[in-house]
RNA sequence: GCCGAAGUGGUGGAAUUGGUAGACACGAUGGAUUCAAAAUCCAUUGCUCACAAGGCUUGCGGGUUCGAUUCCCGCCUUCGGUACCA
């Protein structure tokens, strides 16, 4: 009887589910295990083969801890909420929630057809309403609690009003607003109702501020980094822009040291670790405050004449090395800073101004990874040096960034490169207050050699002694004071979306109120359209529906608002991280109407012992998950701070992207003047010394534009066999240059025609979808202007006919289009293959681009496996059954208890792939040795059924056992079949293995030399030589060196 | 730019503490079986030198060591993250 795959997983699958074989309880006398995988979000594209690898892996543990006896808890669900359901929106008018629907349904059956062992009765999806009542829950539960530096934890917002009515805020020590005014009780009692919210939302944990977001004028909307390509807009090539807008954030900096220190006691990968440490970003030094001289002053100081001083504004810096003060010659500010506007004179107001609107359509990241661009203006005005009290110059340049600090730096260019850059780039003085350096040719950053000179009372001291002494006297002089900084910023947590969790916020006076927890949860409204209002308010200000009714605590229509009894709703959403940042810890108990869990469930399952997913949420989901826990642990509703013990990064499976390449609207006609490479390019064979030319001759062209004209349509252009790439864009041009002619009028083509003049192009790499591209990466064009309306109309300039898309290895990734499913690869092969198979590829921590051409290798092994278990599967013979209760040979024993040995070591230590070539030289060996026995088979059907369930299910049922195999007991592993008598020793000379000899274990390292000296061998090798020296490492190797 | 990870045959990878580099697979080549094909089985397969003997070989260049894929220093390349993709 062959190996019927179909049958058997199917077989399974269905029992399986039917008698809820993998249903956890709440409640058991076995220990508790809770094996968890990062969930999905269900995209569109399906589950891809980079979604298994992971879980596959999650699940061969949780089964490997059910056959050790655990009582484990291994759930699956949905982070259901995201982007990619509200563009679909946008773009078809399908209601998200239809959308969202849908993919679940089909990542559920492909999920299904692999086989794992989850607890489907726990599963949640995050856009459930039933499921976000809890995530708006954990929102108020944000809002009604501050932080207490003095008892370092989260405290109920009520204790910190009582002490304002007792005693004002004087003595509060707390994590708030950095404006946050001093008041007494009196004050306090004196405020209105209004200024009370007003103040206490400076310490709520989620509280309202201005924040910069990426606005998208043209889109209405706020866009992504990830949505901005460029400077523009991914879709429609719009200018994007840095504003501010008031949105929810989080008060994640309360946590900042916990999160650090956390970080000791919980297993996770290094790596990760790291990336979160640098992520808290925590650095020692001092703030400093500079008080900006009245620009009155500073300019009569240039004459030499000396007036009053005055004070108007002050400029704090955090600098980590207060002690090179004296040093500064500069200072910068970010361009965004409040300041700039108020100090900047007006002879460089232009300047300034340009500069910071430039600045403003610099993305962030841009700004930080440029550091060969030095850009900078002069704001004319000048701080006051705190000791010296000479004038020093401000600045405000784009490498300093508004959101790091204070927003300002005091630039010590001796001591930091990039100040030092800056200040060479525009003619600074770079004083040099280090003894003995040299900082002719770049700043001098080492702490440990560093002696200060020129710098008053710090003279002669090194970099710790100095520290201290500053601080010492920048405190006495009231101009500073040694801080602790974190780069980690509060996270903002409002997102002009539709598709996400409403906040159960409603506003009074434009005060936020909560809605009352019991009138959770707080559905979204239905609206006509997905888009930004034409206002530019977030999508739900479409809704007509969306006001609160405080005395029927029900959402009415927006017609009713009367600012009386009914209130406008919050109209921005939660961010994708809200609905996964406490998901673990409900599927304890998922389905509590009345509670986020009960206290017995969480008081049973504690934590996660086991977290699988992707470092690319490092930063993300896994850092604002420990800030979640930490608050529901102070305000005592976790019994954990960390929720997870472990976790294991899975490596990433890579897509190979597919390319098309889109011509910008903009062509410019130039003027070819150059007569030797007009020449050249008459005879058309020099192609390389024609571009060469060209390349070097490319200035020449840049001042000789004859005219720009826009082309309305898109155009897509070939990729040259996928070299477009590695190809000059001068070249490029020159390769379209006939096929471009189409668009120009007569008299400019007899011009290119003529040589005269050529079409200069510039054009973009746009991700198409793998599936319109065949094996020969040739592009199904009619399928591609179906594909996005926007390129319904699309032109395609062909190569021989054919459109070659160009590929390139890439994160495989909805956004990426190339996205691979495993549904193909189940229907050949079977599950148990395909799970073997994304094992087998290599190491799980370490990415890898996904490739199927091995997973024959895997297949054939099952059915090897299922070949050896024939004497109790094909039934005719009798006689088989004798051959089956014979006793194991010590050599079949040998392989199993390797086997054991192994498999065993590779699961603890999650090296999954080790363990399938493990069970292939298993097998391999038992079928040489013929081996037919039931006490070697039994065991082995127990080792490969984390891996392999379905076929182990199968086998342990032929081998005429009644239940599944799922709790059956690991097989123990017995030393003594082992045991060898002898070893063949590897014979090195000066390290290179020559040959091989058997010898007795039991000889001592004298005893092998001797041996090994006497062979004849060895006497070839060293062919009279005399050896300096024999190293003998019993049971390893012998190296004969000379 | 910064932070992190990786680089070993034609391919995926193995080598658990510094001790036989290339396990186990894929692919390729030859053969058996077959009317034929599929499937299956057997043999060969790092490179180089026409055999052998030998030489070379874990991204590149150095170093430590009797011995380095493994440890140290300096580079190169690829991938991931970089605060609104999830």
């Amino acid at each position: 009887m062959n190996y019927d795959f179909r049958e058997i997983e199917a077989k399974w699958q269905k029992y399986w589910a039917e008698n809820e074989t993998f249903k956890a309880s709440n409640d058991s006398e076995k220990p508790k295990f809770y094996a968890l995988s990062m969930f999905p979000y269900p995209s569109g594209a399906g589950l891809h083969v980079g979604h298994p690898l992971g879980y596959i892996a999650t699940d061969i543990y949780s089964r490997y801890k059910r056959h050790k006896g655990f009582n484990v808890l291994h759930p699956m669900g949905y982070d259901s909420f995201g982007l990619p359901a509200e563009q679909y929106a946008i773009q078809t008018g399908q209601h998200p929630a239809i959308t969202t629907e849908n993919n679940i349904n089909r990542y559920r059956e492909q999920l299904d057809q692999l086989g794992f062992s989850f607890d489907w009765s726990r599963e949640v999806r995050t856009s459930n309403p039933q499921y976000y009542k809890w995530t708006q829950w954990v929102f108020i539960q944000l809002f009604n609690a501050w932080y207490n530096k003095k008892s370092d934890k989260a405290e109920n917002i009520s204790s910190l009003i009582s002490i304002f009515e007792k005693e004002g805020n004087a003595n509060v020590e707390a994590v708030c607003d950095d404006d946050t005014p001093t008041f007494d009780a009196a004050a306090w009692n004196g405020f209105s109702e209004k200024e009370k919210q007003e103040i206490v939302l400076k310490y709520r944990l989620t509280y309202l501020a201005d924040t910069e977001v990426n606005w998208c004028p043209a889109l209405g909307t706020v866009l992504a980094n990830d949505e901005i390509v460029n400077g523009v807009s991914e879709r429609g090539g719009h200018p994007v822009v840095r504003k501010k807008m008031t949105q929810w954030s989080m008060r994640i900096t309360a946590y900042a040291q916990r999160l650090l220190d956390g970080l000791d006691k919980i297993d996770w990968p290094q790596p990760l670790k790291d990336s979160q440490t640098n992520w808290i970003g925590r650095s020692v030094g001092a703030s400093v405050t500079f008080n900006v001289l009245d620009a009155e002053r500073s300019r009569s100081d240039q004459d030499g004449i000396s007036t009053p001083l005055n004070h108007p504004y002050q400029i704090e810096v955090f600098t980590t090395r207060p002690d090179t003060i004296f040093g500064v010659s500069f200072m910068t500010l970010a361009p965004e800073h409040e300041l700039v506007a108020k100090i900047t004179t007006p002879e460089q107001k232009a300047e300034v101004d340009a500069y910071v609107e430039a600045t403003a359509k610099r993305s962030e990241r841009d700004r930080m990874a440029d550091v060969k661009t030095i850009s900078g203006a002069f704001t004319g005005a000048y701080a006051e040096h705190p000791f010296t009290k000479e004038p020093i110059p401000i600045w405000i340049g784009d490498y300093v960034l508004a959101s790091y600090g204070t927003g300002a730096v005091m630039a010590v260019p001796c001591g930091d490169q990039r100040d030092y850059d800056f200040a060479k780039h525009y003619h600074i003085d770079i004083p040099n207050i280090f003894e003995g350096v040299d900082i002719s040719e770049e700043a001098f950053a080492d702490k440990e050699n560093t002696v200060i000179a020129k710098s008053d009372f710090l003279n002669g001291l090194p970099y710790k002694k100095a520290m201290k002494k500053i601080i010492t006297e920048l405190e006495k002089i009231g101009h500073g004071e040694g801080k602790v900084n974190y780069r980690l910023r509060d996270a903002v947590f409002s997102r002009q979306r539709y598709w996400g969790e409403p906040f159960p916020v409603y506003y009074v006076d434009g005060m936020p109120q909560m809605i009352d927890v019991e009138h959770l949860p707080l559905q979204l409204p239905e609206v006509e359209k997905y888009l930004p209002t034409e206002t530019g308010e977030p999508p739900l200000g479409n809704a007509t529906e969306w006001a609160w009714d405080t005395d029927k605590n029900e959402v009415v229509s927006n017609n009713l608002i009367d600012h009386k009894t009914i209130f406008p709703l919050e109209l921005n959403t939660m961010p994708g991280w809200a609905g996964s940042s406490q998901y673990f810890n409900r599927y304890m108990d998922p389905r509590n109407d009345d509670a986020i869990f009960s206290p017995e469930a969480i008081n049973y399952w504690q934590d996660v012992d086991l977290y699988i997913g992707g470092s690319e949420h490092a930063t993300g989901h896994l850092l604002y998950s420990r800030f979640w826990q930490k608050f529901m642990f102070d305000m005592g509703y976790v019994p954990k701070d960390e929720f997870a013990k472990k976790l294991i990064n899975q490596g990433m499976i890579t897509g190979t992207s597919a390319f098309v390449y889109r011509l910008g609207k903009k062509l410019t006609l130039r003027e070819i003047n150059n007569s030797d490479s007009s020449k050249k390019r008459e005879d058309g064979r020099d192609n390389i010394n024609l571009r060469n030319q060209m390349i070097q001759d490319t200035k020449e062209f840049e001042d000789s534009i004859v005219k720009d004209f826009e082309i309305s349509k898109t155009v897509f252009i070939p990729s040259f066999q996928g070299e477009i790439m590695k190809l000059t864009p001068f070249e490029t041009s020159y390769r379209l240059q006939n096929k471009l002619l189409q668009y120009l009028n007569d008299e400019d083509k007899s011009k290119v025609l003529n040589k005269e003049c050529f079409i200069d192009i510039s054009f973009e790499p746009v991700h198409v979808d793998v599936s319109l591209v065949n094996a020969s990466d040739e592009l199904d064009v009619e399928g591609f202007k179906q594909w996005q309306p926007e390129y319904k109309d699309a032109e395609f300039i062909l190569e021989d006919g054919k459109y070659i898309v160009s590929r390139e290895v890439e994160k495989m990734s909805k956004s990426k289009y190339n996205v691979v499913n495993p549904d193909a690869i189940c229907e050949e092969y079977g599950a148990d293959s395909l799970r073997l198979y994304e094992m087998f590829l290599g190491p799980l921590e370490q990415s890898k681009p996904w490739n199927t051409a091995g997973i024959t290798g895997v297949h054939s092994f099952l059915k090897k496996l299922w070949k050896l278990y024939s004497p109790f599967i094909d039934s005719d013979a009798e006689r088989s059954r004798s051959v089956t209760e014979s006793e194991p040979t010590a050599e079949n024993l040998k392989t199993l208890h390797k086997t054991i040995k192994k498999v065993e070591e590779d699961i603890e230590n999650f090296s999954f792939n080790t363990s399938v070539s493990t069970f292939m030289i298993c097998v391999n060996e038992l079928t040489a040795q013929k081996c037919t026995s039931k006490a070697i088979l039994e065991p082995l059907a127990i080792l490969v059924s984390p891996y392999a369930p379905h076929i182990a299910e199968e086998l342990w049922s032929r081998l005429g056992h009644s239940k599944s195999i799922a709790e059956a007991p690991f097989p123990k592993f017995e030393e003594k079949h082992l045991v060898e008598s002898s070893k063949e020793y590897p014979i090195s000379f000066n390290g290179k293995m020559r040959f091989k000899l058997e010898l007795p274990l039991d000889m001592n390292k004298d005893e092998i030399e001797a041996a090994v000296m006497a062979h004849e061998k060895t006497l070839a090798q060293l062919e009279g030589r005399t050896p300096k020296k024999v190293i003998v490492v019993p049971g390893k190797i012998v190296n004969i060196v000379g």
